[in-house]
DNA sequence: TTGAAAGCGCTAACAG
DNA sequence: CTGTTAGCGCTTTCAA
């Protein structure tokens, strides 16, 4: 219960003006237990070492000064430390939350921090933030994606060849790609694409749309439409891209069905980057009196808990969002314990599907 | 152009085992450059100071050598940092996700960083938590929520009395609460409970419920949940409380309306812990063909962007949520630049009428 | 089981 | 405008 005001200065120094904030040190603990740092500093790390009774008189000590440990002066002694530094395009959205919550709590458990960055989706701002971020010389450093400058993958892979873990999630890459060199943990997204061309192509539809992002530059995005067109023309189904008006998903969904029933009235199917486009496509669709899906089917993609709420429930496709959190806080754990670069992880999409895109017959089978 | 690899090591130490990883240092760069560390130091602090031909020469030589400044060691040495450590219930909650947008971007341009830590509701655990992140020794820091142990209380307090400015977002207290020894930047969650119980009144019901969330362990939810009841006693009205299951709270939503109708057939308004709760009740009524406002009004709580896409539109409460951030970030720095502590701020819930509790006739009038 | 000495990489303070 | 000196608070050898 000491106020801390009391604790011991350098008994040397103790007037002059110290230069650090006025917590106490070490030393102070030292001091006041009757030790040197060392043994107080062996406290933390390996109590094992210590006499039993030097541990309970320290503890005791630590804990009436109200001692914390500096973790940027052990760090820089030590020359590791114990932050996961992570960059993510967007902290707010709620397609990464379930990832970083996730990478979190595998990293937390084995007694890592995370460093947590949004970077946006502009290229430019990546490679800045990346540099302060390795100024803290992170224990290891996971990224999102695969849109950045060639300065950033450079500093990315002079990170590794220094020894640091460098992870990148949420994407793998189908074919030889110039970032292939690092380790990946996520999904194909081309794949997830094609995945659903070829379900609306299988329920019968031979004229669809896909219906991309406007609001993100993410390559990702435009790997599943790529995916998407793709498989269509393999199967000679036609296929058009609308792209969205930026702003809210939900508007965008909805104003991006009116054009599409306008513009393109042959089209009886319709994939969405995301499901809030769908979202709000097919609210807007039930307000108008548009059946879904006998006029127009609607996919999703990522499964966000309102589309199984939705009547008709909304097509889409679950991605792996939580397991790619865990998976990479594992490879992280794994690649720092030992030496070898871990292999990357190519987890699965599955469709899910609901009312909005089975063929009416079915759909009277559902449950609500 | 230079690869890193070539960046030149101690030239005297080159071959005795460094301790620190092996990036180059400030000395490197020094001696590259033909100057000493602290002119580079100053190059990056201070350029004006420095000759417009030394800072060309130093800049050249940082950037082929690949120099990324260590952050620690400048902290350590300067004895403050550039980061703000914040504390939030949960990262992934798309309620926060404003509030930490903005106060990210309001710091970030300012030069600070963000270390961001999901704390959970559990007590004991963000004291831990707190205890960790002052090993930072954080420029400040930004926590939510008054739901603490005491230590972790006094941990905070000691942390002001050092200097370090403490500010509290997301609640405001209406008497005087043990904690309010903290600035705080948030609304009064009794006053936004008030004001939902004091809508359904007015409009004319006279049995209603409030459906509290059954996750969190939040002590600022069960403000919201007394202000409403306090309100709904003081005008004369019955007021229910129901508790919605745990786990996904659209499922809750529904299965608490079912709940309502069969167990508490009088009732007429409900209102809800959040908009979530909410929406999982009003569609779930929709599928079964209950009148929404006519047999039941609904009334959520913050407002989420699907909540005026919904048929009828969700009523709602509009929490000040990014401004929270914003303001925050603006209060933290204030503070940082002058040692007066600034003052609370009290922000407004603003009620947003929609279809779900108007009554039948204005309906009418209301836009689809 | 504990200690002494020597830095980690950087910046504050005071020269020049 | 640039340099010198002395730490920041901790951990790493190596010794006792």
């Amino acid at each position: 219960m000491l106020p801390p005001s009391t604790a011991a200065q350098h008994p040397v120094a103790a007037k002059k003006t110290r230069r650090g904030h006025g917590r106490p040190t070490l030393y102070d603990v030292a001091e006041v237990a009757g030790v040197t740092q060392i043994t107080v500093s062996r406290f933390f790390r390996s109590p094992e070492l210590l006499a039993p009774e030097t541990v309970q008189r320290v503890r005791q000590t630590v804990e009436s000064v109200g001692y914390v440990p500096n973790l940027q002066a052990g760090q820089l002694a030590s020359g590791r430390s114990r932050v996961v530094a992570t960059l993510i395009p967007n902290v707010g959205h709620s397609v990464f939350a379930k990832t970083v919550q996730g990478l979190a709590e595998g990293l937390r458990v084995s007694g890592y921090e995370m460093l947590l960055t949004s970077k946006g989706y502009q290229p430019q701002r990546e490679e800045r933030q990346l540099r302060e971020v390795l100024g803290w010389s992170p224990a290891a450093i996971v990224v999102t994606g695969l849109h950045r400058t060639a300065a950033a993958q450079q500093l990315l892979l002079d990170a590794r060849g220094a020894g640091t873990p460098v992870v990148e999630i949420w994407d793998y890459p189908t074919r030889k790609t110039k970032h292939r060199e690092l380790v990946q943990i996520g999904f194909n997204h081309r794949a997830a694409g094609q995945l659903m061309a070829a379900h609306l192509i299988d329920t019968g539809h031979q004229h669809v749309a896909y219906v991309d992002s406007g609001v993100t530059e993410d390559v990702r995005v435009h790997l599943r439409r790529d995916g998407f067109i793709g498989q269509a023309r393999k199967c000679g189904v036609q296929a058009v891209v609308l792209t969205a008006p930026p702003g809210d998903a939900l508007d965008g969904g909805g104003i991006i069905l009116k054009h599409l029933l306008d513009l393109h009235p042959r089209i009886t199917a319709a994939a969405f980057a995301n499901d809030h486009l769908a979202t709000g496509a097919l609210l807007q669709a039930r307000a108008h009196g548009i059946a879904i899906p006998e006029r127009l089917a609607l996919l999703g993609f990522g499964d966000f808990p309102i589309s199984r709420h939705l009547h008709p429930g909304l097509s889409t496709v679950h991605t792996p969002t939580a397991e790619i959190g865990r998976i990479a806080a594992a490879t992280v754990l794994e690649w720092m314990s030992r030496p070898v670069q871990p292999a990357n992880a190519a987890l699965d999409c599955t469709l899910i599907v609901r009312g909005s895109t089975k063929p009416a017959l079915q759909r009277e089978n559902a449950k609500p």
